[in-house]
DNA sequence: TACCTCCAAGTTATAATATAACATACGCTT
DNA sequence: AAGCGTATGTTATATTATAACTTGGAGGTA
């Protein structure tokens, strides 16, 4: 939060309450909510909830690189490691569905070496669906 | 198609006429479609056209390993590599949307590697939006 | 102050994508 | 022919997202 109040005022963006409220929702639950799940938190609130209300401070969040959208569940998550722009990739559990979020330099993936010739990479989508230890432990208890 | 036809015979599937329709459809556009246009086809082809036709003949060629979801665009793709199931890597211009499939040994992108230790990888969705050459040359052309 | 501009937020309507639930048809086995 | 399994057809609706236009408020400037 902290990071995200410095970043708006050194680059002269609108650090509005309803950004904020949005931000620090998606910040205190730590795993991705749909944008409906935003709109009611904003209801519950005493804020507007029309759709385009989540989706523009969304889309807002996203440029600025303190949200990522997770294209599997249609949900976004508060990004773990802000301050740089950056082509994160998701390790999702289908069971559970919690995410971690694995920063691209640490991830060893190079897609430049993966990209044809011929094509120029802007930006990087990689979720990768699995199962965590947790739920493997729990489905071991109940196949017993 | 003949691929599909032998996969389908070994495997006691049935080719249906519905099925061998929406493949070869994809299989002729080179390119993502989407269920809608898909359906638009069928209908022109006199078969019914209400979503879940598709979607289901859309998910069972998945399942079998031979159509691709690329979740970016909301649309469907003929698999270029098909045989042996894979979590292939793609290319897709946002400009063009021209959609190119790299082979997950060719990427040269080890998942494994990336995951944390406490998960199991199990299906990997990799999609990178840039652009193509074609596409520079014309911008290049335009901006001039 | 009065006006202007810009951009955020609010509103209304609707587009685009996808699935649930149930009905029908058809081939295969017995 | 009866029963079963799977594919297809139908109806309705859920879910996700955007277009287009309106309102409001902060900050500059004549």
């Amino acid at each position: 939060m902290k990071s995200f109040e410095r970043h708006c005022f050194e680059n002269n963006l609108k650090l509005t309450p309803l950004r904020k409220k949005i931000f620090e929702f998606l910040l205190k639950e730590h795993q991705p909510r749909g944008a409906y799940e935003i709109l009611d938190m904003l209801r519950d609130s005493g804020f507007s909830s029309a759709p385009p209300i989540a989706y523009r401070v969304l889309d807002f969040l996203i440029e600025q690189g303190f949200v990522h959208k997770i294209k599997r569940l249609n949900s976004f998550v508060a990004c773990s490691h802000p301050g740089n722009i950056h082509s994160p990739a998701f390790m999702i559990c289908r069971k559970c569905e919690k995410v971690a979020e694995i920063d691209e330099k640490k991830s060893g993936i190079d897609l430049k070496k993966a990209a044809p010739l011929n094509f120029q990479i802007e930006e990087a989508v990689i979720e990768v669906v699995g199962i965590c230890t947790f739920c493997i432990t729990a489905e071991g208890k109940n196949a017993s």
